[in-house]
DNA sequence: CGGCTTTGACCAGCGC
DNA sequence: GCGCTGGTCAAAGCCG
């Protein structure tokens, strides 16, 4: 977590979810960051527990600890890939019934938000594609896909039924492109640059 | 009118 | 083989 994703050459992965009126600063996650990860069999080794926790009371961004006005309490990552099998080199993509059925190696990470709202600003547009009443939740679970048309990013998100107050987001894939709302915020700026260096 | 959500149907995996 | 469950599809409807 030493990276500063805003000096790497990385366009920012992931925007974690933070729920104050959209008023505190995301945390950005870099490709290269979750790529070393998924390369050493996962992203376990990403402390999420200390990022996220109330000792640390406070959201890391750009490597440093940001705005301590999150509702993120806590985090996990979970480090199993789609592929049930286990062959973490099995890369093959094949039609059964005329659906496509991904073996696809895809890193997943999940982590939970006290919140009242289920749709977290995390920097992405996402399109929702299904739902589904799940055991022994009384919430249903809602499915996402990014609406990025070369990008194949899924998420999960379910409100826990143990606690109504916790939203609980599952990450499927890593994003290929940039934060939209990072470029919104870097599109004038840009322009700018463009501008002033036609002077 | 395009983009998005809703929702019932369909499909695959798994356990028995 | 059958039933259960989770994930996805796709048509219909909604909304700005």
């Amino acid at each position: 977590m030493e990276e500063n994703p805003m000096e790497s050459q990385d366009p920012p992965l992931m925007l974690s979810p933070v729920q104050n009126n959209n008023t505190s600063p995301p945390f950005l996650f870099t490709p290269s960051m979750v790529q070393k990860q998924a390369d050493q069999g996962g992203l376990s080794d990403i402390d999420w527990g200390t990022l996220f926790s109330a000792q640390n009371n406070g959201l890391l961004l750009n490597g440093e600890y940001a705005n301590k006005e999150t509702n993120i309490e806590c985090a996990s990552s979970s480090s199993f890939m789609a592929d049930n099998n286990g062959d973490q080199e099995l890369e093959k993509e094949k039609r059964k019934g005329g659906r496509l059925k991904r073996t696809t190696r895809v890193p997943r990470f999940a982590f939970q938000t006290r919140s009242a709202d289920d749709i977290l600003d995390d920097g992405y547009r996402w399109r929702k594609y299904g739902q589904k009443a799940v055991k022994n939740n009384t919430y249903p679970r809602s499915y996402y896909r990014c609406t990025h048309h070369t990008c194949t990013v899924k998420k999960q998100v379910q409100r826990l039924s143990k606690d109504t107050g916790i939203v609980v987001t599952t990450y499927e894939g890593i994003h290929n492109h940039p934060c939209e709302k990072l470029m919104e915020t870097l599109t004038p700026l840009l322009k700018q640059i463009q501008f002033l260096a036609t002077l």
